[in-house]
DNA sequence: CGCATACTTGACGTCATTCAAACCGTGTGG
DNA sequence: CCACACGGTTTGAATGACGTCAAGTATGCG
């Protein structure tokens, strides 16, 4: 399917809204628009020619499997996000949905061609870059030292505040986007210490779980307060 | 004191070997030399004028001081690696030497000023950028699961691999650029586990503790196989 | 309705931490 | 030269947090 960057509900925040709309204009004509399924993969680690994409919407793990078959997400991604390894010969790690996505995506090549035609975009795909730099290390910064407890409360505060549309205070109830044990792969802990420190949290009164996926933040004061920061 | 690219250890290595030599020249009179004593710091977390700059030689670890007054490692710069926050308003993270090093370094608005110029620079720092991402999602691999015995023969592992002037075989021989603690550090153990772990490498025979600091590789093989990759 | 998938809960084991003490190499001052 | 203090390291024993194993409980979907 052809791009319609006009109707685009990311055109102010990727990437690309640094183009003029010429210049968008050619990359629309060389991208396509695509779809992915809760649990479909966009592509996997060793793929040698992974597509380089802007996730319109929906949202996207990046994870390594180790030797024992055990996944450890790596990084989540959000609509505007960046997905793609522009300098690998190969893809390092999977690419799967978390939820029905959106995205539109680019030839490696195109991508190229455009980084070198276009220098603002080479800036602004450094700065996202950057940007998951610091939030890949922000999740090693926690997984390093932090207690589950800590781990767990500090991943709820992150998701509260990114499910919250003003970014000055968190969401007061939202839908978690990873399953328990999507939750254990990122923060390093199984699926029952997870939902054992779910509840405990829940005991403490800083959450309140609604159904299986549901949080409503009751103390966010104190949901903070254990997370360590 | 100015610079002299043309004696530059890590000239053709650097960000800087992609401009051209009047290009080079012009960065050159914005630059600067610094040297740093094992332990000096070249920006503390927080740091609003935080210089950037590219490390000529020795090593400098970027870190995070958690609630506690713990630190935590989250990256090593090796010669030729690029230092700075790009588009953030303050430093996030501490930066300290290892070792006696010396730096390039640039004002940011210098740095700015040349990225917007020399669309090859941006394209160049866009490639560090993503080699520093998937360097700190490799430590994110590493400290997500494996046991204390896995991470140490990991990082030893990577060690021997950096101290080889080869990139395809490890150094049979070398010294350890970080304590016990900052080992435990970066892998989110503590020191006597860090040290305990590594006399078991010895018995296993994976390794020879040569002193304090010295390392001999004895089976890489077998290094290999307990690190789990 | 019945199966599958995700989640919860409990009992128990294990690995890394914690606390404590001793050890080593190096530099300093008497 | 020796005593000694200091930072980094090693070693031991006890504790505890999280993992493992196993059983049981929703929730949803054909």
């Amino acid at each position: 399917m052809n791009l319609t960057c006009s109707t685009c509900p990311v055109r102010d925040n990727a990437a690309c809204a640094v183009l003029s709309p010429e210049e968008r204009d050619a990359m629309a004509a060389a991208g396509r628009t695509r779809t992915l399924k809760r649990g479909e993969m966009l592509f996997a680690a060793g793929d040698e020619e992974a597509a380089c994409a802007t996730l319109v919407s929906g949202a996207l793990k990046v994870s390594a499997i180790d030797q024992d078959g055990n996944e450890q997400i790596l990084a989540l991604v959000h609509p505007a996000g960046f997905i793609g390894e522009l300098f690998a010969p190969f893809a390092h790690h999977d690419v799967v949905a978390l939820t029905d996505s959106k995205l539109c995506t680019f030839a490696r090549g195109d991508i190229e061609r455009a980084i070198n035609d276009y220098p603002a975009l080479a800036r602004a795909l450094l700065r996202r870059s950057q940007a998951d730099l610091l939030a890949s290390r922000s999740l090693l910064e926690l997984t390093g030292n932090a207690s589950a407890e800590a781990r767990l409360a500090a991943l709820l505060h992150d998701f509260a505040a990114a499910a919250s549309d003003s970014s000055c205070h968190l969401a007061s109830e939202f839908d978690l986007p990873l399953t328990r044990g999507e939750m254990g792969n990122m923060l390093g802990l199984t699926i029952e210490t997870v939902s054992r420190k779910l509840g405990e949290l829940e005991d403490m009164g800083a959450i309140i779980r609604k159904g299986k996926r549901g949080i409503a933040v009751r103390d966010a004061q104190l949901l903070q307060e254990i997370s360590g920061r």
